[in-house]
DNA sequence: TCTATAATTAGCTAAATGACTAAATGATGT
DNA sequence: ACATCATTTAGTCATTTAGCTAATTATAGA
């Protein structure tokens, strides 16, 4: 869960997430929407891979990276439901206080 | 928005929020529910207060924090939105593809 | 086999983080 | 005025982060 949070916390790789929102996408063609160097991207790839939220296979040369959604949904609406925010709440089943939710 | 997702990707800040869940408490309060020193806490709310996740005031020689539940909803849903997460996508007025939700 | 391309790893730097102790601030009560 | 209590600030240290360039690995194609 923090590592997720940690993941989101920086706008580039927000960035990143978004533009896989649309569809997988190869590392040189997310890198080449950034101005960074390839290995800083290379770099964030790593940190969103390692908090599980892309998945990366190897086509080729290429490494295709594609955005895991649920996990992001879990992570957000698991928290979310912790501090009883907007309707998601009501929508998934719920521990309630029974013993006081991992953070 | 980086600010939030960075204050709460600390386990211990998360602790911080879901202790004020259940009202506003003291800075010593607070701090004696930890291991850590209380500078360490004291740097800590101040991390939160920094992403306008608490709020703070002096009564007295305490200084009492609140949890400003608000900006943790709009900042989580307002990011779901984006992702088109959960039911809770439709429960707010949302922009949709409109311009491009700053991130 | 050689060359070119895609991506990552290695190694570096500057800045930020999270912990600590000691000192400073601010408010109450004697 | 002084002592005490609650909290924050200052200063230190080790670790992590985010960026870079140069070097390496892995695949494809000539």
């Amino acid at each position: 869960m923090s590592k997720v949070f940690r993941a989101i916390a920086d706008p580039t790789r927000r960035r990143v997430l978004e533009i896989l929102r649309s569809g997988p996408m190869s590392a040189g063609e997310l890198s080449a929407q950034f101005e960074f160097a390839k290995p800083t991207m290379s770099a964030h790839f790593a940190v969103l891979k390692e908090a599980d939220l892309v998945e990366a296979h190897k086509d080729g040369k290429q490494v295709i990276y594609q955005l895991k959604l649920s996990v992001l949904e879990d992570a957000l609406l698991g928290f979310a439901r912790v501090f009883q925010l907007g309707q998601a709440v009501g929508s998934q089943p719920s521990n309630e206080d029974e013993e006081e939710t991992r953070l």
